[in-house]
RNA sequence: GCAGGGAUGCCGGAGCGGUCAAACGGGGCAGACUCAAAAUCUGCUGGCUUAGUGCCUUCACAGGUUCGAUUCCUGUUCCCUGCACCA
């Protein structure tokens, strides 16, 4: 591969490298890309009937280069993009960039380059190496979320949620990351730190926006059964999500009015209650211990509290008695409440019962606190004697110690018990969810306006849709501290639309994943200026047929685009519920042992790869290496062997000539139907593997029937769209192949047992050859002729001439029609076609 | 702890119950072509070997089904990923 200048100039000159001229990829590149652009041919067709739309996640505008992840994750949405457009559909394969967020920020901060310079300036980089990878987006239909054309439908639709009472206010604690200066939603704190900057996260009492997905909890975990996505991300939001089915129990305060709300997904236990436990951090606890000697120890757990819950988990169960007590609603004895950081505030009412018995958290809880044990669940198989517990005891049983309900089994006391509660009214059927109102406030600059002005007399005014958008003003200082909005008084000062007295604007933007979680019905009808987008059209496209990205949004965009889509419904804007149809998770690409990224200083960009090899090479190589789901190790070696085939593929074209037999045929048409499986099933590399094998097969031969090359061509044409292109038309086409159809499959022409026949015959060959060897070897004559006489039955219906080429030089097959007539001086004149002989000299 | 996915030769990675010592690619070795490289091509690349369409041991480990298992079943170990004090 390296060559110095000085090398290659004397090669030129004398002349002997003129055969081997080197195949200028990059210029053929360019010509086709040019061509497909003049030609409109990726441009999506709203009017055929059958429709396929192909998505990629669009990506955040930062980098200045596509690294060899790239290539892979956008070659794959390609390669099926333009796979379905040979198969006659029309696809919608749209791209455009996911523009407002903290990175561009954060560069207007440090470089002093205005967000919205930075992102144009990135967005316009990042689209000319797109195009230089020569991916068939139709880019008519771009977007970009950081411009008014867009975020105005942001703010339309957040005035619709508004006014459906999806969006809302309220104090609550949040995640508040230091780094970033702003709050984060759940789903973005992932084990504690924040998902961006992975800084630890703490969490703060604040005044924020929050959208209710919550309300559409039960339908995201229904809709999950109908869509195919792989079973990791649906088990993923299903987690999230977190349904549990119980019951819910009121227990009255002592001396008090009040009541205390527990959730249990086990009131066959309810009997067995020895204590409450009360999340530190629920204002049930504060308000318990306001002036009463437990607040000491009250401040000091909290205090140990306040960071991310989630981190506690090997942290040891602190607790204390608040001194106060409950009344238990059955049997109403005395229940002594303790407050505990085991217990999760924000899960239930963060409230729970505790039943030391038969729970192994209150077992341990009630032994540290010496609380008496009172068994009332038996198991079927043994009996347990409560003072030699060593452990609770959580399986199901038969009911003691719990009169009326005794002898029961634990199925059916969860039914009466809870019935009971009803009755009383104390309590009934509950379901609780884990998942959380989704808070989308941003104390940053770069992302959308929130809609909203506070007047001091009306309160929360939402701004008129007339108004819309509020735009973004870009005369504002970042200095690092505090959200640069509020520079701008232009900005903040403004009439209350109600009443136009004295009012502020919300400061605050909307994050990021809002923007995200509607892009692919804008693609439909990215030019509409009256409204979010035509109905008709998106009607026609959606759903997405076949969504691509990284596994690592399952519950983040994922789940709020179905959120955003379940919404939008019941607004009467869709006729679907589900945005994507089909998920595809792509792997990573490796080098040296982690993520290919800028940060791990790793990467192998495309522009380099292409110089070197030609795009399509790189595109082989990806997808051949292993299953696009499959992480990949990038190798420098590799990339060259599939260097080597697109140079054998391209040479085919010194022999093209003959016709095919009935084995090229079988092949061709065996290979079309493994190649088309494996661009539907995410397989590339099973394809390309057999492809090879034709390429090295075909390399063999002394012609390649034209019209075999044909088909090879239009096969991987979407592996490697340049290369084909041009071979299409060296191979006299007129037509672009971009819009060739897949050629048909010939199913009559498979026979696997003519490929049993045809290795048959090779290993006859390979004996005789070894044969031949043998005699040299033993006989160790030179000047002595041997003739050997053979008709292997294999070989009865041989071409004699193909037979002679597929053996060595010293051995010549002639055809005779009877072994006694033949004459080895006058061979030719005996012979007969049909009937071959091996005739070694 | 729970759930999901894996484990194939030096490496990546095919293997749809026999045609499997295991495709294809990389790497290694040897050879051809070269003054020499590069490129290209050929052969070899588990062990034994009298060199044979031969024998032996292999597809995480242990069993089972079968005339026959890399492929099917069961258990074990290890790896990855996600969830996890959810009451």
């Amino acid at each position: 591969m390296k060559r110095t200048k000085k090398e290659v100039v004397k090669k030129d000159v004398e002349g002997d490298f003129s055969e081997e001229q080197k195949t200028d990829f990059n210029a053929i590149e360019k010509k086709w890309q040019a061509e497909w652009e003049k030609n409109k041919a990726f441009v999506a067709d709203d009017k055929a009937k059958e429709k396929f739309y192909c998505l990629e996640m669009f990506p955040y505008p930062s980098a200045s280069y596509l690294h060899m992840g790239h290539v892979r994750n956008y070659s794959i949405g390609d390669t099926i993009a333009r796979f379905k457009r040979m198969n006659g559909f029309s696809v919608l394969y749209p791209m455009g960039f996911d523009a407002f967020g903290l990175p561009a920020e954060n560069a207007a901060i440090k470089a002093k380059i205005h967000p919205a310079e930075y992102t144009k300036n990135a967005i316009e980089n990042i689209k000319r190496l797109m195009k230089d990878l020569g991916l068939s987006y139709d880019w008519d239909r771009e977007l970009a979320t950081c411009y008014p054309d867009y975020y105005k439908w942001n703010q339309w639709l957040f005035l619709q949620m508004l006014k459906k009472g999806i969006a809302y206010r309220k104090k609550a604690p949040v995640n508040w990351c230091e780094k970033c200066n702003t709050v984060l939603a759940n789903e973005e704190v992932i084990d504690g730190k924040c998902w961006r900057c992975e800084s630890e996260t703490t969490i703060k009492q604040l005044d924020q926006w929050f959208l209710k997905i919550t309300e559409y909890a039960d339908e995201l975990l229904k809709g999950l059964d109908k869509i195919e996505w792989p079973s990791k991300v649906k088990e993923m939001q299903r987690n999230w999500i977190g349904k549990s089915e119980g019951t819910k129990v009121i227990f009255k305060l002592d001396n008090s009015d009040k009541t205390v709300e527990v959730f249990t997904t086990r009131p066959d236990t309810l009997f067995g209650v020895m204590f409450l436990v009360a999340a530190v951090q629920s204002p049930l606890v504060a308000e318990l211990v306001k002036g009463t000697k437990a607040e000491k120890g009250y401040l000091k757990l909290l205090k140990s509290t306040s960071v991310a819950q989630k981190l506690e988990v090997d942290k040891e169960k602190g607790g204390f008695f608040t001194g106060k007590y409950a009344i238990h609603p059955l049997t109403g004895g005395q229940i002594p409440i303790y407050a505990s950081n085991f217990v999760i505030a924000d899960y239930g009412t963060g409230v729970v019962m505790a039943v030391p018995a038969h729970d192994q958290r209150d077992f341990e809880f009630a032994k540290k606190y010496k609380i008496p044990i009172k068994l009332v669940i038996q198991p079927d198989d043994r009996k347990i004697d409560v003072l030699k517990m060593k452990e609770a005891y959580d399986g199901l049983g038969i009911l003691v110690n719990s009169a009326p309900f005794n002898d029961l089994n634990s199925e059916e006391a969860k039914e009466h018990i809870t019935k009971s509660l009803e009755d009383k009214k104390v309590g009934g059927f509950s379901t609780e969810y884990k998942i959380r109102d989704w808070l989308i406030s941003r104390q940053r600059y770069w992302g959308t306006p929130i809609p909203i002005i506070y007047c001091e007399k009306c309160g929360a005014v939402p701004v008129p849709e007339k108004n819309l958008p509020v735009e973004l003003p870009v005369d504002v200082k970042f200095t690092g501290k505090g959200n640069p909005l509020l520079t701008n008084e232009k900005f903040v000062n403004v009439k209350c639309p109600k009443c136009s007295g004295k009012g502020k604007r919300e400061t605050d933007t909307i994050g990021g994943f809002f923007d995200s979680s509607w892009y692919y019905l804008r693609y439909c009808d990215n030019q509409n200026k009256k409204e979010i987008f035509d109905k008709k059209k998106v009607a026609h496209w959606m759903p997405v047929d076949q969504y691509i990205g990284g596994v690592e949004h399952a519950v983040l965009h994922l789940l709020y685009a179905r959120f955003f889509t379940k919404f939008m419904r019941d607004l009467k804007l869709l006729e679907i519920d589900e945005p994507f149809s089909k998920l595809f998770n792509q792997g990573i690409v490796h080098k040296d042992g982690e993520r290919m990224s800028k940060s791990h200083g790793n990467t192998i960009t495309a522009e380099e790869i292409s110089k070197k090899y030609g795009i399509d090479t790189a595109r082989l190589f990806l997808s051949f290496v292993a299953g696009p789901d499959k992480d990949i190790d990038w190798d420098d070696k590799g990339i060259e062997g599939a260097f080597r085939m697109v140079n054998r593929f391209m040479r085919m074209f010194d022999k093209i000539g003959g016709r095919s037999d009935e084995i090229m045929d079988h092949k061709i048409n065996k290979l079309l139907k493994t190649m088309g499986h494996s661009y539907d099933h995410f397989e590339f590399n099973k394809g390309i593997i057999e492809f090879m094998d034709m390429v090295n097969y075909l390399s063999e031969k002394d012609q390649i029937p034209k019209e075999i090359l044909e088909r090879l061509v239009l096969m991987i044409s979407p592996i490697m769209p340049h290369v084909c292109e041009e071979m299409w038309h060296k191979l006299g086409k007129k037509s672009l192949i971009v819009s060739e159809k897949w050629p048909a499959i010939d199913e009559k022409k498979i026979n696997d047992k003519i490929e049993q026949q045809e290795k048959a015959i090779s290993n006859t060959l390979s004996d005789i050859q070894n044969i031949l060897r043998i005699i040299k070897e033993k006989t160790n004559n030179e000047g002595e002729k041997i003739f050997l006489y053979v008709i292997p039955p294999e070989l009865k219906n041989y071409d004699t001439e193909k037979l002679g080429k597929k053996l060595s030089k010293e051995v010549k097959v002639f055809a005779v029609n009877d072994k006694a007539k033949y004459d080895p001086q006058n061979k030719a004149g005996k012979a007969k076609p049909g009937k071959p002989a091996i005739y070694i000299e």
